[in-house]
DNA sequence: CAGATTACTTGTTAATTGCAAGTGAAAATA
DNA sequence: TATTTTCACTTGCAATTAACAAGTAATCTG
């Protein structure tokens, strides 16, 4: 259900168009990434993520995913300093884009991670499932 | 089949990663999309892309695509100034990719070409079975 | 041969990214 | 209670990248 929102002029309506321009940058898919498969939530855990992000372009991709309705944000009751980063539906709606990605490059690039490989070819659907059962269970995502 | 290839050193092997790497930006989708959907094989049909594309990045974005085997160029027997762009196989295998990138748009975002969702949503298999097949007939995908 | 077309390249400016350091609030520690 | 540490950022600046405008060489067309 494509909502209305104020939105910065897009170059196209393409529907690929768009998720490129939301998407399409060096950081945004692995902050995602972080959330839907290592269940990353803060962010200094982002910032200690492997390929280190930049911390203002961290703030920044955060923002843009707030903005866009991917990740959401609440405090921490047990720790005022805290905040709690999670993804959305929206955003966990995600994870067939970066499942075939993982294909694409298991398939065609050198890479690392051989038993998350493993996981979604034995059972695609299976792995998409379980990484949404995984979401429902720890987040309570509200958006 | 992951090939050896010098490569610029990778932020991580994650697999994720390398595909961001290498399709992260705000063009290289689009040039494919072009080439996969819209069956554009010329520079200048590029160029007068919606999105308008400037000619120093699509000339560079060209290069990158090439080197990484997605794209292949051969000259036109039928007119020297031409070069005919192509998708490779490795090319062609970012159908998935882009397919679901459309759908999580139609799903969220505000877009436009309800047709290609129709369709995808109809049978997302034979839409890809299509878009294989159309390819098979008009390249000559020499890589 | 003149003009148009094709696939670019070459400046130059604008925007984005990345790095290092700093900030203020809250929590943990001495 | 005072001090240090942690957390989620911000700020300033340098480096990289993208965008814009113009130009070029080779080829084709009339």
């Amino acid at each position: 259900m494509p909502r209305s929102r104020p939105r910065t002029k897009l170059r196209s309506g393409c529907p690929l168009n768009v998720s490129v321009e939301i998407l399409g940058d060096r950081w945004s898919l692995l902050i995602i990434r972080d959330m839907m498969l290592r269940g990353f939530r803060s962010y200094t855990q982002f910032l200690k993520s492997y390929e280190r992000i930049a911390t203002n372009i961290l703030a920044h991709r955060l923002k843009k995913l707030e903005r866009y309705g991917i990740v959401a944000t609440q405090q921490d009751p047990l720790d005022g300093r805290k905040l709690i980063y999670t993804l959305t539906e929206k955003g966990m709606d995600l994870a067939p884009v970066l499942t075939e990605m993982v294909l694409w490059t298991a398939a065609h690039e050198e890479h690392q991670n051989p038993e998350l490989i493993r996981q979604i070819k034995k059972d695609k659907q299976k792995f998409l499932v379980n990484v949404r059962q995984r979401w429902l269970e720890n987040s309570s995502h509200k958006d």
